[in-house]
DNA sequence: CACGGTCTGATGGTCTGTCCATCGGCCCGA
DNA sequence: TCGGGCCGATGGACAGACCATCAGACCGTG
């Protein structure tokens, strides 16, 4: 050691959780477990993994809060879009985009958590407000405006500027990126665009209730759904 | 509406364990719960809140990755440094650091826990390295470029660059604050600037540790306090 | 007085078993 | 064909228990 003293460093105590948390991370990140559909029921996986059903729903609730996967009300629970570790060189942009939308996901649980329980009404009013003006006919530039404008309110109602600048920038990136923008360019995917633009002004207006009634796990449900799509689009017609 | 469905919105579904949560950090960040002492056990707040254990240990969790609370050991939970809502025009620097930790500590978690179960053992032996080479008697120069250079190490073996680079943008805008610079610079601090760099070596080390076994909790507690210590420090000193 | 061993109560971690509301899918009858 | 009702599976929540660990008090020995 550089230093006089010796390194003892404090020793390993993993918990069954956490062993358990792990393995299921690596099934999904390494593609595994398919991205999008149900995970195991947490009997199952109590079973194969011979620990008790607690210790597994530890486990998920850690992957959950990791955003890696979704609770679908009483029906299992679905993995998020992400994984297939990329290797090709080819598909560098692919992996990039993957980046964006986990770092969205890690972002996204924390600032809804802080943004429900930090809002007053003033807040929600403003927030439904915004909510309320998207409508399916406006045009990319003014919905782009509007989505602005009401990710920088929900900013001040969650009381961490900085948090939601993070989360600003990197959905700006996500949709000024030159993936997304040639996919908006493009005249074949008219529709794409038009479908996004209605299922945006629905899922922010799902935020907003959600925010108003001071659910986080309502919020993120809305939102991620709506993003996972828009994540599949934009990868799958990735060339 | 400014479309033409009615907007049905997913009934509330609020659980238990969410009630629970939004109690405590409320307590929390409105400073009844003191920063950085003991949370009551779990046994007492589910007799206090009338619920399961079960009920309060998946609350205590959603903390945890919050950021706003640590495990230790088995003995209890300790609030984080952080809350304090400031309203005072005086401390928006303040306010302003307090930020900057609380989106550290929401970066942090995840991070580590990919981290550890992307890393291989040529990542393992590099982040190693470098830490070993943190000692006590750096100047500040040589210890920020190394810290930087270990962070970056890192960054590679989390598999989310992206990811990485926002967690050192705020590390970066934590020690490149004027505060922070006003701390360094300021005759009387020599010894807490000392105090910091010898701290930060020996919580890379077991970071380093931490990460080759493969443990995301030993390498959060393994910062954690560390950077406790100095948001403490900074946030106190302010003036 | 100092130091190491021992006991004890409290705590988190884990397990087992149970009950409930909800949901998807199925069947059955109108 | 369609609507309603039944059934199994699932997540949510609960109660109670056991264990390893830890802090702190206690005690004995030097």
């Amino acid at each position: 050691m550089a230093n006089g003293k010796v390194a003892f460093e404090p020793i390993e105590r993993e918990t069954v959780s956490t062993k358990i948390r792990e393995q299921l991370l690596q099934r999904i990140t390494t593609g595994e477990l398919a991205p999008g559909d149900q995970v195991p029921s947490e009997r199952e996986l109590a079973e194969r993994f011979q620990v008790a059903r607690s210790s597994v729903r530890e486990a998920m609730q850690g992957l959950v809060s990791l955003g890696v996967v979704r609770r679908r009300g009483n029906r299992s629970y679905v993995t998020e879009h992400l994984p297939e570790i990329m290797l090709d060189a080819d598909d560098l942009n692919k992996a990039f985009v993957r980046q964006l939308f986990e770092t969205r996901r890690v972002l996204e649980g924390p600032i809804f958590v802080l943004a429900a329980t930090r809002a007053d009404v003033g807040d929600h009013e403003a927030v439904r407000m915004i909510a309320d003006q998207f409508s399916d006919d406006l045009d990319i530039e003014s919905f782009r405006r509007l989505d602005r404008e009401f990710h920088t309110t929900i900013a001040a109602t969650c009381g961490n500027p900085l948090l939601i600048e993070l989360y600003g920038k990197v959905l700006d990136q996500l949709f000024r990126s030159d993936e997304f923008h040639t996919l908006l360019r493009h005249g074949d995917n008219r529709d794409s665009v038009q479908r996004i633009i209605r299922d945006s002004g629905q899922a922010h207006r799902q935020i907003a209730a959600a925010l108003v009634n001071g659910d986080p796990e309502a919020m993120q449900a809305a939102i991620g759904g709506h993003l996972a799509d828009v994540e599949r689009t934009i990868i799958d017609d990735l060339v």
